[in-house]
DNA sequence: CTGAAAGCGCTTACAG
DNA sequence: CTGAAAGCGCTTACAG
């Protein structure tokens, strides 16, 4: 049988109060009473039964996302998971509380960060824009000792205490490469399309794909990067520039959102001269693209994950547990047509 | 607040342990009593804290792994998953059994499926050789209400409550999508390496593959189905008679398992002859063949969230919990040189 | 610095 | 068919 408080208390010979104490490192017990505890407890092998602790002490952890009130479907996806993390609560011990934030506002972010933090919660996560600004916000909840955790976009330097999020310069390079094979030795221009530079995860994508289309295909040019901020209009007249100064596009890489733009955009295009695609984000649009051939594959996060991962490493966090770190690296998503789940 | 049994009990004018009889649909209440407390359940919202009614059960679910004794990576992989499930089976209150069985032999499974089950656990995972016998074994053990996953590869028809891995179809298609695409418009012959088509795993990814190839591949030609049994000796030598005999290889999709013996095939080849190469499994072996650029993808499904999911599902069903289909779905990963983690 | 007792939300004999 | 009481493994006032 697994051993419990009682046959540490026993073997120990004292009461069960005091081997609450010493297994949870509160004061007021004496240095000889702590090492009769702490021999008991490794004699026996002793693993504390964290159901029962959470049970006893009805413990709850308020945790608090902050999310972009940008109007896209990975958001719209990123909320649901919330939503549906919200529906596991009661048997999670938590309470998350979401506040919507102006997309790509620094000082707005900033702001919501203080906000947050003076609630007190036992866990902030945030979808990061790289900025001076939000790294001081960030460092000001850190060291009020709250944790903190980057949700989808890091922020630069070590201003919190874990990234949830895909590793974006993985994303960039599988991206180039795919696309650099699927276009097959044909020379001609390559398109890039972010949503803004502020945000570090568009960045690295951009500079990383650059990077091996640059080393790895001689044949291919990459154009400038457009940024479309994520809006599909704006991205629908971005695209249809494009195509209209260049007649060589022969690949482009959509590493943001707005996708809806970009397809209404390469519709248009004769199909003869449309370009492989390749994009991020599994959405009924990214899905409706693959299945007709206007995109050729798609990278995914999975924002389920991430918002599961985040409260895991928050709820670790606020009780001074490791985390461990294999089990929450959130994995890229290849879709092609044919492995669409 | 959250209601608990006691709300329930007070609001239907009956004892916790009615309460706890008719929450868990057990006999010996008269109608009247049922409908009392069903109603008072739905009227305050009640949900039962799984948690706490484990504690006081202290029931605890032995659970019996079939894992073919077949000593290649994956294989590997997925009995170090299964150790780490039971390093954490205090707190998930289950005791793993891991039975190994011949590989790719029905009669051994179907009687070491009939053994285990005799045993009585709660639950029993097998890696399924798609036969009769196996097939016979499955539906008595099913018949005996034992809840039954299959792990990896599954059997046909429905001997069985859950199948724990990946579409295989799915993983053939894209495979064959990919080589498609890399080989870049070349014209030549494509060998298909599997294990064994006795496991339906190998089977369909095997005709998913071909299927794709000839639909949307005109100048691939594929050669007839090599049988490697998973094993790397054998595996190497089928694939150095293989390029052999034909001149005009210009890719190679493995399937099955015993990718080392690939490797030392492939690098007798001569550098500028060798094929566009997709295996399936991310081991030592096949991260460094995508490295050094011998390989050009690896399909790959995690062993241990396959475990994990198997432990959840086995679980549920011995509970009589329904499953969550789209959070059992093992996905498919994809990696190249440029994704791996 | 230490302990006895009650309680978290559920389940289980046992008695009626 | 129904209920009072004890218990699962831990934590928390409260008293000393």
């Amino acid at each position: 049988m697994k051993p419990t408080v009682h046959d540490i208390a026993s073997r120990a010979g004292v009461s069960l109060a005091t081997v609450d104490r010493v297994l949870n490192r509160r004061p007021g017990v004496s240095a000889r009473t702590r090492e009769k505890v702490d021999l008991a407890v490794s004699e026996l092998g002793f693993v504390r039964d964290v159901a029962a602790a959470n049970l006893a002490k009805g413990r709850t952890y308020p945790l608090t996302f902050l999310i972009p009130s940008n109007d896209n479907s990975f958001m719209r996806g990123l909320r649901l998971a919330l939503d549906e993390a919200g529906e596991r609560a009661g048997v999670e011990r938590i309470a998350i509380r979401l506040v919507d934030v102006p997309a790509f506002d620094a000082a707005a972010l900033a702001t919501a960060l203080r906000d947050a933090a003076a609630e007190q919660p036992a866990g902030i996560a945030f979808v990061a824009v790289d900025a001076p600004d939000v790294a001081a916000a960030a460092a000001e909840v850190v060291s009020a000792g709250i944790p903190l955790v980057t949700l989808v976009s890091d922020l630069s330097g070590a201003e919190r205490d874990h990234y949830a999020g895909i590793d974006n310069a993985a994303a960039g390079r599988t991206a180039a490469s795919l696309l650099g094979r699927f276009v097959g030795g044909r020379r001609g221009k390559v398109a890039v399309l972010a949503g803004s530079m502020l945000v570090r995860d568009h960045r690295e994508r951009c500079e990383a794909f650059a990077s091996v289309i640059t080393s790895d295909f001689a044949g291919l040019d990459l154009l400038p990067v457009s940024e479309g901020r994520d809006d599909p209009d704006v991205v629908e007249r971005l695209v249809s520039a494009l195509f209209v100064g260049h007649s060589d596009i022969v690949a482009l890489y959509s590493l943001g959102a707005g996708n809806r733009g970009l397809v209404r955009a390469l519709e248009r295009v004769p199909r003869e001269n449309r370009p492989v695609v390749i994009a991020h984000e599994l959405t009924e649009t990214t899905r409706g693209a693959l299945q007709s051939g206007l995109f050729d594959a798609v990278l995914n996060q999975d924002a389920g994950h991430e918002v599961r991962s985040a409260i895991r490493v928050l709820k670790a966090k606020a009780d001074g547990l490791p985390v461990v770190a294999a089990q929450e690296r959130i994995r890229i998503d290849i879709f092609l047509k044919d492995n669409l789940p």
